[in-house]
DNA sequence: ACAGCGATTGACT
DNA sequence: GTCAATCGCTGTA
């Protein structure tokens, strides 16, 4: 199977704007079981050394020296000591950012991620930052990881179509900067996370 | 070396 | 609604 991922100069820009163009494109993950694809349905943003609640706001440190490199590469990182969460690099380097990824759609290969997931239900299969790196068999050994590079066992291609809204809210889960808008998901997407749309508004879809 | 904490989830009252 | 699991990272010593 070949697939043709999005270009760098996608990533190395504005990190709210790669967030919400973001929504609608494909994540295809490559595993020695099988090829799995999953459309980013959910997105929150992460402003890099200016936001206290990225993990960049420390400035370089080892786990934050990922942020400061090449844009479309992977940071993946543990949290609670037992769940893994994926992120995309943003903006051109040095300049610190990313985007989470909240959650996102099976689109094929549902049958290896409930495999990897043990689980029967489609919706928690990935509606969830948790639920999803497990249903796609990543982890900390993923960071780093080019996925603007064709040839990478992760990386993020065109979507389908992009005819849908945007909604916008708070970060979910955080205790700094909770009041700053930068959670995006497209509008009544099933495998959108709890909470639904506590005070949020609405978009049109931004093209690209 | 070690204390405190966390971008979550699932189990339970 | 509440709460515990569990460990890598960071700051402090």
């Amino acid at each position: 199977m070949d697939f043709k991922p999005l270009p760098r100069s996608f990533f190395e820009r504005d990190t709210i704007e790669v967030a919400k163009n973001l929504l609608g494109k494909q994540l295809v993950r490559r595993t020695e079981d099988g090829v799995m694809v999953a459309k980013f349905v959910e997105v929150e943003a992460y402003l890099g050394e200016s936001d206290p609640a990225c993990h960049a706001y420390v400035g370089v440190t080892p786990r934050t020296a990922v942020f400061f490199g090449k844009a479309g590469v992977a940071y993946v990182f543990v949290i609670y000591g037992i769940y893994h969460c994926l992120n995309v690099i943003t903006l051109p380097e040095p300049q610190a950012g990313c985007v989470l990824i909240r959650a996102v759609e099976p689109v094929s290969g549902s049958d290896l991620m409930k495999r990897n997931r043990q689980v029967n239900d489609e919706i928690s299969l990935t509606n969830g930052p948790g639920k999803l790196t497990k249903s796609l068999l990543l982890d900390r050994s993923h960071t780093g990881i080019d996925m603007t590079d064709s040839e990478s066992g992760l990386l993020i291609t065109e979507g389908e179509n992009s005819d849908f809204d945007i909604e916008v809210t708070k970060r979910v889960g955080i205790n700094k900067a909770k009041d700053e808008l930068l959670r995006f998901y497209i509008k009544d997407n099933p495998f959108v996370s709890y909470p639904r749309n506590p005070g949020g508004k609405s978009t049109k879809a931004a093209s690209s």
